[in-house]
DNA sequence: GTCACGCCTTGACGCGGATCAAGCAGCAGC
DNA sequence: GCTGCTGCTTGATCCGCGTCAAGGCGTGAC
């Protein structure tokens, strides 16, 4: 993958934030991009900086998280490929309230407020997708709060495990395989657990039958 | 306050959201409203309808709460006078996923979406608006999270009692009063606590000469 | 090889906060 | 007056989950 034979403008029509954009449109907005190249462990962003753009995530996995005065900290979302973030706080207006550091090696498109603004002024459109976007944000926190206050630690991993099966189990819905996109350290402050209470749900849920674990890959039987 | 003899468009016009917009403009959005009276207990909605629109609170007090499998409740917000909610659920395009309750007789103010969709289509600075004050709640939500995530419950509740002082204390900065809006068990279940857990907290909070209780009001002695 | 290190597991123990239960003050109805 | 109800407090007890500590396993450096 070579950054500068990057098309950029044909990546951009990919994501669905971008859809249905002209190619002039596309074109334009790609100018207001910057494609960046990040090693594990690189820091994408800090707390209190100035935020004059928002992410996409090409390649590789981000995690965005807090640290407590302590210095414990919390994984509030784990970014993939193909997925956006920051756009809320740039809107806001404020600076980055939350860290964001690659667990990989990372390829990250930023997008300037700026262009945003542009486009946004251009066509309306673009506009309702941005509210979208960030509206389905703000959906999956409310889930999320959901799920710290009324669910237990098991039926929070248990709801991670699922949560990209859907209920319609028409035909061979029969042991699905998932996999950790990252260590499960990390997924176990994502589901704000620590790491070793998360180990032991984990095999209780073989222990019980329900999956069988092979490090990061996760095999659920007989889902229902 | 008499329903017919308000002056919706005025009344938009002093909200955030609608403000810089013309006369013109808050009449067209105007004939988009509708006004509704709800006595205390009433619902604004339920998980599961749809959502064509989303509500502003002229006066009174709504909650916005989940309910567990089990019954239990968990409030998310609180939503007072000159507050909006449900904005992002109606960009969506999805089912409200949390229920809306007047906590006291409240007059409502409810904005149909295809007004709004209208109006971002006539000006982008509305769409601006809309994004910024969505964007402005996700970060409420991520605070939120973090609080759940790494505070205590005693943190918690301190948070919540200073949440509106700034730590710019110029002058007389001693001797705060805060109201709770609503009922202690309500402001539990915003934070995530039960009735009485609060109630220990606060309690603790006066025995140790931080703050004196008188029913709702709360007296912070000498903060910081 | 072996050393080190990151990642995960497992056990023993403890604590924050939930649960269960009882009681009390204030207030509306009558 | 009594009765019932809602909101709050207080005590006793319990448990989910965190904390501390000690390995175990795989992998890369050398």
């Amino acid at each position: 993958m070579e950054a500068r034979s990057f098309d950029l403008p044909r990546y951009l029509s990919v994501l669905p934030l971008f859809q249905e954009m002209s190619p002039a449109e596309l074109q334009r907005l790609a100018e207001g991009c910057q494609l960046r190249r990040l090693a594990r462990g690189d820091m994408v962003f800090h707390v209190g900086q100035p935020c004059e753009e928002f992410h996409v995530t090409a390649m590789g996995q981000i995690k965005l998280f807090a640290i407590s005065p302590a210095g414990q900290e919390k994984v509030i979302e784990l970014i993939g490929p193909g997925n956006s973030f920051a756009e809320a706080i740039m809107f806001t207006g404020r600076p980055y309230i939350i860290n964001a550091q690659a667990l990989t090696d990372t390829l990250l498109l930023t997008v300037s407020k700026k262009a945003v603004l542009a486009e946004i002024g251009h066509d309306p459109r673009f506009a309702l997708r941005m509210l979208a976007g960030i509206s389905r944000r703000l959906h999956g926190l409310v889930r999320d709060v959901e799920g710290y206050a009324l669910h237990s630690g098991l039926q929070r991993v248990i709801g991670y495990l699922l949560r990209d099966q859907d209920g319609a189990d028409g035909a061979a819905s029969t042991a699905v395989m998932v996999s950790l996109p990252v260590s499960k350290a990390t997924v176990a402050s994502r589901l704000s657990l620590t790491p070793e209470y998360f180990s032991r749900v984990l095999h209780e849920l073989e222990a019980a039958g329900l999956i069988e674990i092979d490090k990061r890959d996760i095999r659920i039987l007989d889902s229902k």
